[in-house]
DNA sequence: GTAATAGTGTCTCTAAGACACTATTAC
DNA sequence: GTAATAGTGTCTTAGAGACACTATTAC
């Protein structure tokens, strides 16, 4: 608790001199929001809690970072989403980090909130958990009560991924490839809760040159004519567009 | 170190067993990474370690979280910020976190970044701390050998303040008011290490209704015909443009 | 008058918006 | 043929880019 006063002559002097557990001790962690589609419907994951504290209320994935599992926070995200899900291709982003001192009653709390985001897979089943996942409509989990303040983190992911769908393709990552324009455009739509011009959508995403045709078909359950498939090009994610889709908020 | 493996029946009974201290330890820092504008030319505020560890780098501000004068991460970003500059009006935002357990030799480390701007002033006389606090030109900085990983989290928040250029006022932040359309613009300019032509400039932020007009003046030392001066309207931070400035990257 | 800086008029260019049109598939 | 979906042609519109022009100040 008490700053080192002691005086010392070299670097290597002063950490053996140090001993963590001599200041203030903080709760840190990492918490993911993982989004899907189902049937071109935003969903997030989220974990019943099955034990103290804040059990038995739904909460987003995540947990405290474990310094022998971890090496960063990166990896302790990954960890979180591969433990829930177990896909292998999605989309992983560090969104905020939320810290203070009564967001947890345990004490000063710090917790990362990453974004994540996966082609649909049912939820694993509750492997060698007691934690219960599920899918839920993301305007349904907004009606929801949730652990701590699981819920304003949910909304900032959800904020972030509105935004970033105005001029990048993240949403391709809400896809199981290969897939249809059509289908692309329905998921940018649902995200930005809004219509777009077919024409303007197509001539976008096709100069910018981020997709890979890999065939035509029919997405599952699709009538009429073939369409071309896509998948999504390496590196693309980091492609940002000079201008934003719709208008003016 | 270990998971608590004893049923509890209440939230408040698993309160009681809990102490924190049983857990992992963290370093738990904010740092800032504080730009000004001294004669239209970048600069970043370090200050140079006056003690073990990495005594006699240089190093953004910041440092432990402190339970007993931080409420939450802004206000210990906020109070470094105050600490080192004594300015009040500014603005101050989350960049990123960082956290692994290499990057400080005393254990696992987790730090906040922020980003702060403000106008230039003097760097307040290192008061009641050891350390020496002085402004650098970018340029000078990232040829420094600076403490930690603190050169990369510099950077990243430069690039954060370039991007964000793109499409906001944030450039604003970091010029004493009233200023001149064309003071305005040639902060843009270095910030985003490009020229922009005068009357797309000007069309942008006046349609944007961003600014208010507080008289006519010359800038400091300035010749030639009388300028509108121009003060920050409140909340004009928030503003997106549809369109960026510049081209495809 | 000149030098310097502020500010405008106006044409071009890029990319989005609107919307009608044609093309291909299953039945 | 019809229904359904894929994909295109082309005109309009918003806003950036280019650049020449006028306006106001100090000297």
């Amino acid at each position: 608790m008490t700053t080192q006063q002691k005086k010392y002559t070299s670097e290597k002097e002063y950490l053996k001199g140090y001993d963590i557990k001599d200041y203030d001790s903080f709760l840190v962690t990492v918490d993911v929001s993982i989004f899907t589609l189902v049937d071109n419907e935003l969903h997030v994951l989220l974990v019943k809690r099955g034990d103290y504290p804040q059990k038995g209320k739904w909460a987003l994935p995540g947990g405290f970072i474990q310094q022998g599992k971890d090496k960063n926070l990166h990896d302790a995200a990954l960890r979180k989403l591969l433990e829930k899900t177990g896909v292998k291709t999605f989309h992983l982003e560090q969104v905020s980090t939320f810290g203070d001192a009564k967001r947890d009653p345990r004490g000063w709390s710090i917790s990362t909130l990453y974004m994540g985001l996966i082609p649909h897979v049912p939820t694993a089943e509750t492997s060698d958990s007691i934690e219960e996942a599920k899918w839920w409509p993301y305007e349904e989990a907004l009606r929801k009560k949730m652990a701590y303040d699981h819920k304003k983190l949910m909304q900032e992911a959800r904020e972030r991924l509105k935004a970033k769908s105005g001029y990048t393709v993240l949403p391709m990552y809400l896809l199981k490839a290969p897939f249809t324009l059509t289908q692309l455009q329905q998921a940018f739509e649902e995200l930005m809760d809004t219509t777009i011009e077919k024409k303007s959508f197509r001539r976008r995403i096709q100069a910018a040159d981020l997709l890979e045709e890999v065939g035509e078909g029919l997405p599952e359950g699709g009538r009429g004519r073939m369409a071309a498939l896509f998948k999504p090009k390496k590196g693309s994610c980091r492609h940002a567009f000079v201008r934003r889709f719709g208008s003016e908020e």
